[in-house]
DNA sequence: AAGTCGCG
DNA sequence: CCGG
């Protein structure tokens, strides 16, 4: 059996299809108030294959001209993000360990073809809080390693309702999505991946 | 490099 | 050509 990498939890099937569904149109509501919008690289300012939004106090956006930061407007229409759900404020305070609330929800979609490379966390002030990771819809490839880009990875499906946690050791790791499996889940009308990361910015 | 390409 |  696959070990995980220390710090590495995986929940399958935190949340069942009633909570799932309930979290799609949470998120849709958070959309509404603040519309996807493509990240693009720093300095060369290629976009991504993901489109995000967030929900919090704070959002993580990246662009050419600036970078990845955390700042509390939407990128496009200058507005505050939406309050995170109160299930997900739920979530944190299950499986964190963690005393205060989490600041920032990244949303992202993934369509059939996106990807995320491998990368750490580490935009944050403060790293004894865990970062939180939940999956609906299709199922995905997810990859994690060690600290060092060097270090030795492995993968497995993360499928809808699956939270990860990345915390101690594991706060720092390597991770990112090899591949998207279309339409291995009915949850999405229009398909796609959906990924909400919570994450403590400031101590 | 939260991407892309090269390698096996 | 495809995957790790």
């Amino acid at each position: 059996m696959r070990k995980l990498p220390g710090g590495i939890r995986h929940l399958p099937d935190y949340f069942d299809r009633a909570e799932q569904q309930a979290l799609v149109d949470a998120i849709r509501l958070v959309v509404a108030e603040a519309p996807l919008f493509v990240p693009r690289m720093p300095k060369t300012g290629k976009p991504m294959s993901v489109r995000m939004t967030n929900c919090g106090p704070l959002g993580w956006v990246t662009d050419k001209e600036r970078g990845y930061r955390y700042q509390p407007h939407h990128p496009e229409t200058g507005n505050p993000w939406p309050a995170i759900p109160e299930r997900l404020l739920a979530l944190w305070r299950d499986v964190a360990e963690y005393e205060k609330p989490p600041q920032a929800c990244l949303v992202n979609f993934y369509t059939d073809a996106a990807k995320m490379g491998l990368h750490q966390d580490k935009d944050e002030q403060e790293f004894q809080a865990p970062v939180v990771s939940v999956s609906l819809g299709d199922t995905c490839l997810f990859r994690v390693g060690g600290q060092e880009r060097s270090d030795p990875t492995m993968s497995f499906k993360l499928n809808s309702g699956d939270v990860v946690v990345l915390g101690g050791q594991g706060r720092l790791a390597y991770h990112g999505v090899d591949r998207i499996y279309p339409a291995t889940s009915t949850l999405l009308k229009n398909g796609g991946r959906i990924n909400l990361t919570l994450r403590r910015v400031t101590p």
